[in-house]
Parts: structure tokens; C-alpha cells; sequence
DNA sequence: GCGATCAGCT
DNA sequence: CACAGCTGATCGC
């Protein structure tokens, strides 16, 4: 849950997210999606007056958070002061102070964010600089590389700030299987089930939140179907949901809710309390989504956990996991990054040290050392994503094995290449960051042509906030598609990645021989599904006794503890690396423990600790052959 | 009566 | 299994 105050520090006359406090006083407002915990204060009396006397206040959103917000009659006031701006088109904002008519101005691109329907993230430039604010997200490892407007002609745009959506940035969930993985499961136990008979029916036990909608626009799709749920009002203008969604309850795949829906599902009912028409009784299995996250090392698991005699959870996030963070932060690079959330268990201070080591100052300190700071502006860096890393290396669905070898060394500095982004594509294949896309469906690249084509990147739309409302009525072709890629001509890229759509599986579709343990049975088969077992007797799969790979060396934690800040520590970690594993966890153990323990030596008034990230820039470096000039006294231990 | 907040639940 | 939001109790205005 987002705790953000609502304010950034290089643009306060601007609220995003929230809506109360100090936020009243704001000159622009922003909502990044339409969830209730980035809408605090929305409905509020006072903002609602504020409003009725200002010329030049406005909520601007995308299209369909507009949409979603007016359909809720408690927000219906803001439909006069929303602005709803396209995806990926500048646009250029007056702040205007309506006492003293001082202003300022700002280019504002709202970036799609793939949380849910609408969701976005804010690029800001200005005066103060770049700042990006990430609302909610789920970005796959290398999808932000293809995202045109943080790029300027063929590098990374100097991003000032970012204000993350940081929900698991915490080394706990270190990766979550793919949105493609995780529907692909849930397609193959649906289709299992619905295909016995009519009598049965699966419900799909969601929360009362927008997010879904992917899950049930790809079965609908696959199934030839609609999905029965309670309410689709607010879909009426969004016919790319409105196809697969119904409210009529003969249909066998349910989503339907009802305040007491579980005790129904015990009682062998749908929520809606439909019934065969014939009297036979329906064979209902409920399958709940919810976020499965694994350690760094976890072996290849499950996406579908059977946690009853007829229900299951299913693999399902709308957050980015930690590793997809760290891509997304090590991309960036960012000077300075602020959490809006707190990870369970976790608090303010750890999370901002941990961030902290993402920050260019940090990260490329050991760069920065080599080449004065005006060359630094980084390139598009070709992302690896089969890294050791990757997420996709341990749930299965395609061969994709050869790929993913030697890619650890193909990080951060190695392997900048400066393409044009108008023209290539993307930098990176389309298998590497959607390693289940079916022929012919590129959900990133290709679209991400399509929206150059169609907004002309460098143009900018300038919005003349006295007296205007929305001027054109919504797209919703355009503002979210949800059809199979192979249809998506029309469509623009940030609609696709604003609205979840994944490709729709069908040709390559997973067969049970090919994922003999997509499903495992928490109750009744444990010997067949030991990982899964002790994941459920310890609470969470990420607790498993990690099965280490073979060949990677693992120091001991009372010998990091004595060799932290020892070169010879990070030797050997260099030689992990140059072998092909990944070191990132132990550097960070490493860091943490200089956080908080004994640091035996002590520094030299001038001198730091030198930051993992630093040593791993420059182990990277001494390993690729590059030049090294080590200034005097700039690096404590060297 | 309304809103804010929190605990409890899912 | 953790996101997001509903319900109901309590408190203050």
C-alpha cells in the first residue's frame, strides 16, 4: 500500500496519488491509476470546493483512469477538472499560482505501467530536472530500455528522481514467475477443468480491485468465453474488456464475488448462486491469484499450488519483484530514488539504504572515478535478460536454455550499443524480455514502433488548462487493447503494457507433458512436490533449504562478516562472476552487513566504504580488460 | 450525520 | 501469503 505523501521534492506545487493535507493547496494533481490507496482524499469536500473556484486546477490521468474514476458517482464532481492525456505524448503543463499568477512550467509524459487498467507512471521535466514517478508497476526485466520517452535520441535520460513503487523491493522476493508463466498455468487448470463437462465451473476468487482484467480477457479469449462478473459498467466504453466480461451467470468460468463468497464456495456455490439449470449440481474449483515469490536461488517451482481438495492459488502480481526492480533502478540510474512503500516487515531507513545502493552516485562511483561527470550520461544499454538471475530461468515453459548462458558478465557498462530507438525497435528481442510470446505477438517491440509512429516522440502537446475539459472523446481502441497481439494493429504500445495484456497463448501453448509440475497438491501429494510442501510448511516457498547450483561458490556468513571490505572477498567474487554466476546476493549480504556491524577498520577521514555496486563496476571493468586509473584516496580500501 | 482511523478479514 | 479493499467499531466534530 502506497504510503507516498503525495509531494516530490524538485516539483511541490504538484500532488500525485494524494489527495489531503497539504496536498490541497496544490496547483496540478495527478493519479497514476485508480486503486483507493493513491486516492486518498479524492472525494473530499474541501479539495471539491477548492476546485469550484479555481480556473486553473486539474487532475490529469490517462483515459481509462478517468474512465474508471467518473464511473464511481463519489468521484462523478472531477469530471469538469480531469484532463486525461494519451500515453507516451509530452505534454506541456502551466503551474499556475492563482494568487500571485506566478508560474511555471513542466513537461508531464504519462508512461505506461502496467499495474492495471489505466495505470501509468509520470516522467516529469523541468526546471528542477527529470524526475519519474512510478505510481504502481510491473515492468519485466528490459521493458524499460524500450520505453521511448526515458530516452533522448540514443541515450538514457538523466533521471533526477525516482519516487518507486518499491511494495518488493526487498531481496525476500527476489522473483516473481512472469505474468506469461503465471497465465499460461492458470489457462491450462481452467481448461483442464471446464473441459470435463459444463457442470464444471471454475471460480475465480479476485479481489475487489481493477488488475484482473488481463486474466480474464486472455481466458475469455482462449476459452472462446466470458468471464461472469458482479459489475461491468465501468468497462461500457472499453469494448476490449466488455467482449469477455458478462453479467449473465450461465457461463463456467465465474468471477463473480459476494461478501460471504467463501463460505458459498464451501457450500459448493458460486458467489452469484448459480445453479445448472437441470438441477446437477456444479463441480466447482476456486482458484485464488496471489503474489508467489521466490529467492534468488529457488529451484524452478510451481505456479499453481493446490491448497485444498478443490481450490487453488494462482501465481498472480501487479507489482515488479525485486530483481525486476533492481533491472528497471540499474537502468535508470537514477541520483536519487524514494520508496512510496514500505515492504512488509521492512522499514523506512532499510529500504532507503537499500535503494541507496541503486543511486548513480553509488552505483557508478567507481566509474565516475575514470571519466568526469559530463560523459557519464549513460547509453541504452542492451539489457541482458537471461541472465543467471532472470526469472524465467526457473519456470519453465519454453526451451529457451541456450540464451540464457554468459550473460552475466553483460551488464550495466558492457555491451552499450547506441541504436537508434526510432527505428530498431527495441534494443532488446522480443524473446528476451517476453520469453513466452507466440509467433508473430511482440507486446513491447513492435508497439513501441507503432507509438513512434504515431506520436512523433519529440512533439509536444501543450495543454491550455482555462476551459478546457477533454477535448476529443476517448479511443478506447486506442486507450486499451486487450486483444491478441496478432490483432493489436491498431492499437498503441502504452495502452497494451497500461492494461496488463499479455500475449494470448495458443499455438505454443504449454502442454501438461511439457510442465509436469505446473500443479502441485500442498495436501495430498507432498513426496511428488517437495518444494512446494516445505514452501507451504514454512509459509512461503521463498523459506525453502535453497538448492544451490552446483558450481557457485558460497561464502559463509561469519567469513563474510570477518572479510567484508577485503578485497579478497570480492576476488572471489569476481571469479563467480567471470564463471558465469551471478554475485549480486552475496555483494549485497555483504552490504548490509557493513550497514549495520563491526566494521573492523577504521576509515580515513577522507575515505568511504566502498559500496558493493561500486566494486562489482569495477571488478566488471578490470575484467573486461578496461582501463583502471585508481585516483589517489578516492577509494577507502584500495 | 459524517469523516477519519483502526482492527479484522479475506 | 501480503495487495487491495470491505466491514464494523470507535472517536471526534
Amino acid at each position: 500500500m502506497s504510503s507516498f505523501a503525495g509531494r516530490m521534492k524538485e516539483y511541490p506545487t504538484l500532488s500525485l496519488d494524494r489527495f489531503d493535507r497539504e496536498n490541497l493547496h496544490s496547483r496540478a494533481y495527478f493519479l497514476s491509476h485508480c486503486h483507493k490507496d493513491h486516492m486518498k482524499g479524492l472525494k473530499g469536500p474541501i479539495l471539491k470546493r477548492k476546485l469550484q473556484f479555481s480556473r486553473t486546477v486539474r487532475l490529469y490521468c490517462s483515459f481509462v483512469t478517468k474512465e474508471l474514476l467518473l464511473s464511481n458517482p463519489k468521484y462523478a464532481f472531477w469530471e469538469e477538472y480531469i484532463v486525461p492525456l494519451e500515453l507516451e505524448s509530452p505534454t506541456q503543463i502551466s503551474l499556475v499560482d492563482e494568487a500571485s499568477g506566478e508560474k511555471e512550467e513542466i513537461v508531464v509524459t504519462l508512461l505506461p505501467a502496467g499495474h492495471c487498467p489505466g495505470s501509468v507512471m509520470f516522467l516529469f521535466e523541468g526546471s528542477r530536472g527529470n524526475v519519474l514517478y512510478t505510481g504502481d508497476f510491473r515492468l519485466a526485466a528490459g521493458d524499460v530500455s524500450r520505453i521511448e520517452h526515458l530516452h533522448s535520441g540514443s541515450r538514457v535520460k538523466d533521471i533526477q528522481s525516482v519516487y518507486l513503487d518499491s511494495t518488493f523491493y526487498d531481496p525476500r522476493f527476489y522473483q516473481i514467475p512472469t505474468r506469461e508463466v503465471c497465465l499460461n498455468g492458470i489457462s491450462e487448470l481452467v481448461g483442464n477443468w471446464i473441459s470435463k463437462s459444463s457442470y464444471h465451473v471454475v471460480w475465480l476468487n479476485c479481489k475487489a480491485a481493477y488488475g484482473y482484467e488481463y486474466l480474464f480477457t486472455n481466458l475469455g479469449e482462449e476459452f472462446n468465453t466470458q468471464i461472469h462478473v458482479k459489475n461491468l459498467a465501468m468497462f461500457k466504453k472499453m469494448p476490449e474488456i466488455l467482449n469477455y466480461v458478462t453479467t449473465d451467470r450461465r457461463n463456467q468460468i465465474h468471477a463473480c464475488r459476494h461478501p460471504t463468497d467463501e463460505e458459498f464456495f464451501q457450500g459448493s456455490r458460486l458467489p452469484c448462486g448459480c445453479t445448472a439449470s437441470d438441477g446437477t449440481p456444479l463441480s466447482i474449483i476456486s482458484i485464488k491469484p496471489s503474489t508467489m515469490w521466490f529467492g534468488e536461488r529457488m529451484k524452478k517451482t510451481n505456479v499453481i499450488i493446490k491448497t485444498g481438495a478443490s481450490s487453488f492459488r494462482a501465481c498472480f502480481s501487479f507489482h515488479s519483484s525485486y530483481s525486476e526492480i533492481k533491472n528497471f533502478l540499474s537502468y535508470l540510474q537514477p541520483v536519487n530514488i524514494y520508496p512510496s512503500v514500505i515492504p512488509i516487515g521492512r522499514t523506512l531507513t532499510e529500504v532507503t539504504q537499500m535503494l541507496k545502493l541503486m543511486c548513480r552516485n553509488q552505483s557508478d562511483q567507481a566509474a565516475s572515478i575514470y571519466k568526469p561527470l559530463g560523459v557519464l550520461k549513460r547509453g541504452i544499454v542492451e539489457q541482458p535478460t537471461y541472465d543467471s538471475d532472470s526469472d524465467d530461468g526457473l519456470f519453465e515453459q519454453l526451451d529457451l536454455a541456450p540464451v540464457r548462458k554468459k550473460m552475466a558478465l553483460n551488464r550495466d557498462t558492457k555491451n552499450v550499443k547506441a541504436p537508434s530507438p526510432q527505428k530498431t525497435a527495441a534494443p532488446v528481442s522480443v524473446e528476451e524480455s517476453f520469453p513466452l510470446t507466440v509467433a508473430g505477438a511482440q507486446p513491447v517491440a513492435r508497439n513501441y514502433v507503432d507509438c513512434t509512429e504515431t506520436i512523433k516522440g519529440t512533439e509536444k502537446k501543450v495543454i491550455e488548462v482555462e476551459g478546457s475539459g477533454s477535448s476529443n472523446p476517448p479511443k478506447w481502441q486506442d486507450f486499451f487493447t486487450t486483444e491478441t497481439l496478432t490483432d493489436s494493429q491498431n492499437s498503441l504500445t502504452s495502452q497494451l503494457q497500461s492494461c496488463c495484456s499479455v500475449p494470448s497463448s495458443s499455438p505454443s501453448k504449454t502442454t501438461g507433458s511439457q510442465t509436469p509440475d505446473l500443479f502441485s497438491d500442498e495436501e495430498e501429494t507432498p513426496d511428488n512436490f517437495s518444494l512446494t510442501l516445505s514452501a507451504s510448511l514454512s509459509n512461503h516457498s521463498s523459506q525453502n533449504q535453497d538448492s544451490y547450483l552446483p558450481d557457485t561458490l558460497i561464502l559463509q556468513t561469519e567469513q563474510r562478516g570477518r572479510e567484508q571490505g577485503d578485497l579478497r572477498t570480492n576476488t572471489i567474487s569476481l571469479e563467480k562472476e567471470i564463471n558465469g554466476q551471478n554475485i549480486q546476493s552475496e555483494l549485497e549480504e555483504l552490504s548490509e552487513s557493513q550497514a549495520s556491524s563491526d566494521f573492523d577498520i577504521p576509515c580515513t577521514p577522507e575515505s568511504k566504504i566502498p559500496q558493493t555496486d561500486e566494486l562489482s563496476q569495477l571488478y566488471r571493468k578490470l575484467a573486461s580488460g578496461d582501463e583502471v586509473v585508481i585516483r589517489k584516496g578516492s577509494q577507502g580500501s584500495m
